[in-house]
DNA sequence: CGAATTATGTGAGTAAACGCACATACCAAT
DNA sequence: ATTGGTATGTGCGTTTACTCACATAATTCG
């Protein structure tokens, strides 16, 4: 399936919340360098410990950060799809992360060189805003993926879960199979064969094979923990906040504008 | 007690390795605006939402990254200890945090206000790179605890939790009760008290009312998960990767490779 | 088509941690 | 020394998720 045949609205660099937020300046800049890509489910974008060569911009489809313990075990610690980015160990200056970055939803993402990224952190107050904003937001959702593991129960993070992923993928519909979703959460597959049947029983959601269809969307958060609204409140606060001036540019020789607050992120 | 009476090992500002590590030129910028203060068990820094006035970097004693539920359950994300800082979210433009930042065990910190960490981060590319650097560490711990939370007997949690306190206090001794190491792991006292009951009869430590000694770390370290170890590597991996030059490197002319799409095998 | 593969459903027994209740031990203040 | 508060130990029934073992159903492929 090739990139350049799909639908304008899934391979727009606009739909990634990061690059539409970007001042146009900054945006002219990166444009001729990121490159798209497809993101193929399963599809490992960056081992533990190796080198990130890009920063992924997700336009469709989710990447998460997924870690894997010695005895195999797994368990994600935050997702990135279109709100985000994948590569903020970049500009932080470690280059590696030691989790791993898997494709969880299949999509496309433009990809930003490294080198471009860095220089462009460099030079503008405004990717630098944007990206530490970011940086928090995944610390954020890190953070309470950490409390939401001890305290809630299987069910509850399912739900959060799949919240998560309606968020970031168009449609009421998404692939994954119970294993998967397992391999996520880091709990048995039989644990959420059980609470995706209960889900279903109860009319939140219906299922086949893989594919997932979201009928009770308000419900759905009802059953979800409270960590779902939490995370999100934080993301939404974040976005709002307006870059603040900035007086010492020592890189930047542009003409400094001051940010006008993109309008609300399309999905 | 006053912290000019104190022993000048626990209140020279260089026992702070984030401070102790920046050019000498930028330490000389802030050394008059660091302020020492001290900071008493369960003082709380910072409640979730409210504005952190100043960065603080321990010297002494530990500041713990708390969330609190709904339902009052609670659970830590990170510790800061003087190898950190408490107040990423002022450089990353959020201001706040989604949790509470408590003092676990007493001991000294500088602070510095908000506005001037702000500056020097614009100001000074060593700086940023520093406390960048810094923040890829805390994004580690954070994440690695999500895991631990997943997958790790108390026991074995509690063990991590026991060196990772004394990675950053002096001497092989701590206080904190069964009560207070309860509530940073997120579980029942009854469960710390049976764990330190066994770990007590193994010879790793002895403890009595709030004070806990350590008595064979090495083996306290094999009781431990592997968290404890990962991350520790991933702070000390961090440390020793160099500055990068100041000035922008021009964009690599090197030939950009295609990300090979790894056979889908994912687990 | 039938066979193999993949995804899901279900049940029985187990283990870890939980909630609760209460006993014991230590420490400090009068 | 008595008292009261704080810290810790322990037992018991419950809950949740786990391990293991299969059964069933949908999809793919020769």
């Amino acid at each position: 399936m090739h990139a350049e045949s799909q639908a304008s609205s899934q391979v727009n660099a606009q739909n990634n919340r990061l690059l539409s937020s970007l001042d146009s300046d900054v945006y002219q800049r990166l444009a001729s360098k990121l490159e798209l890509t497809t993101m193929t489910r399963g599809e490992i974008i960056c081992p533990p410990g190796s080198k990130l060569t890009h920063a992924f911009f997700p336009v469709s489809g989710i990447i998460s950060l997924l870690h894997m313990l010695e005895d195999g075990a797994t368990g994600e610690s935050a997702v990135i799809g279109n709100e985000g980015m994948l590569g903020v160990a970049i500009f932080a200056g470690g280059y590696t992360m030691t989790i791993e970055a898997t494709v969880q939803n299949e999509g496309y993402a433009y990809r930003l060189p490294a080198e471009v990224l860095m220089d462009e952190f460099n030079r503008s107050a405004s990717m630098r805003d944007l990206l530490l904003k970011y940086t928090q937001a995944l610390l954020a959702q890190t953070s309470q993926t950490a409390i939401c593991n001890r305290h809630h129960a299987v069910q509850q993070q399912l739900c959060r879960r799949l919240l998560l992923t309606m968020d970031r993928l168009p449609g009421n519909e998404l692939h994954m199979t119970q294993e998967q979703i397992a391999s996520t959460l880091g709990v048995r597959r039989e644990g959420i064969s059980e609470a995706a049947g209960r889900l279903q029983l109860a009319g939140l959601i219906s299922y086949k094979r893989g594919r997932i269809t979201i009928l009770d969307r308000d419900l759905l958060e009802e059953y979800a923990c409270e960590c779902y609204q939490v995370v999100k409140d934080e993301c939404e606060r974040l976005e709002r906040i307006p870059a603040p001036p900035r007086k010492h540019l020592p890189y930047s020789t542009e003409r400094r504008r001051r940010i006008r607050p993109p309008p609300p992120g399309n999905h």
